[in-house]
DNA sequence: TTCCAGGCGAAGA
DNA sequence: TCTTCGCATGGA
């Protein structure tokens, strides 16, 4: 897509593939929030703020020096209009593809997709939030945005230091140890989550399912939207339900359900779990002819 | 009150 | 390898 820098922000013109409300609420990212003036959320320490205008995206307070990392934060040089020819023969598909059509996935910061989707496990999407809210108030560092104050996310560093009683005033629960143990060994270099984007898939997996509160699910999430392993397929209650009703059609277990979408949907099987959470999640009463696929 | 949520770890079979 | 159960919290 074509961009320009201007009055400290970039337009990402003729912008398909980028509904910003579809990006934000589906459920892959937890603190941009929808404000009266578009869109605010916090990419490296910096406030930015999202909205569309006809055909484009203007990201605003934007740096010159910050135009890569928010291009890359945004996924902006990938060609959507191939993963969807790639994944147009299933019927199922094109119809969550034509649903979400503005959805992609962010790149987002491992560290802080970790812990939010440590968060994650047997909660709910508005109390994930909260919580991580609270986390980033809580130890997160203080910066402003036109009179407002915002809240970055913590670094490794300053969770580590932070005690477990304390980190359960965030409200989250039995998994505060999760939090400040997978904290701990970011911060002390025992996990290298940059290091992960050069393994393989598996290994990747691995590697992260030796923290504690890191299962399949939850690894999956993170090398998905932080760490570009496309072939990650993250199998929740939502994906469980939609394989089940529409490719399965009896009960498997969970690993064997992601075996399963890997297999059919390849390389871009991470991108067909968006669609077809978001889909599957919004439209919970499907219809009988939506069960047919090629 | 009771149930359940973008699961996970531990224990037992 | 698979199944079952408990888990903090809060909304329905």
């Amino acid at each position: 897509m074509k961009y320009e820098w201007k009055d400290n922000g970039l337009i990402i013109e003729q912008a398909d593939n980028f509904e910003p409300a579809q990006v934000f609420d589906c459920g892959q990212c937890f603190r941009w929030v929808h404000e009266e003036d578009g869109y605010t959320g916090i990419i490296d320490d910096r406030v930015v703020k999202v909205n569309k205008r006809g055909e484009d995206i203007l990201i605003e307070n934007v740096p010159k020096e910050m135009t890569d990392d928010v291009l890359h934060y945004f996924d902006i040089d990938r060609n959507y209009n191939g993963i969807k020819e790639e994944l147009r023969s299933d019927a199922y598909l094109r119809k969550a593809m034509e649903y979400g059509n503005g959805l992609r996935i962010l790149n987002q910061e491992p560290f802080e997709c970790l812990i939010s989707y440590i968060v994650s496990a047997n909660n709910r999407i508005p109390q994930i939030k909260r919580v991580v809210d609270n986390l980033s108030s809580m130890y997160g560092k203080q910066t402003e945005h036109r009179g407002k104050v915002y809240y970055a996310f913590p670094t490794p560093n300053a969770l580590a230091d932070a005690q477990v009683c304390d980190v359960q005033n965030s409200r989250c629960g039995f998994r505060a140890d999760y939090i400040c143990d997978a904290a701990k060994r970011v911060a002390w270099g025992d996990l290298d989550l940059d290091s992960l984007r050069e393994r393989d898939y598996l290994t990747a997996k691995a590697e992260l399912m030796k923290v504690k509160g890191i299962g399949p699910k939850v690894a999956d999430c993170i090398l998905l939207y932080s760490l570009q392993k496309y072939e990650a397929f993250p199998v929740d209650v939502w994906v469980n339900r939609v394989m089940t009703d529409i490719y399965i059609h009896q009960k498997m277990s969970l690993k064997r359900v992601g075996e399963f979408a890997r297999d059919r949907f390849g390389r871009s099987a991470g991108f067909a779990q968006l669609y077809l959470f978001y889909y599957y999640r919004n439209n919970r009463g499907i219809t009988e002819d939506d069960g047919s696929i090629d």
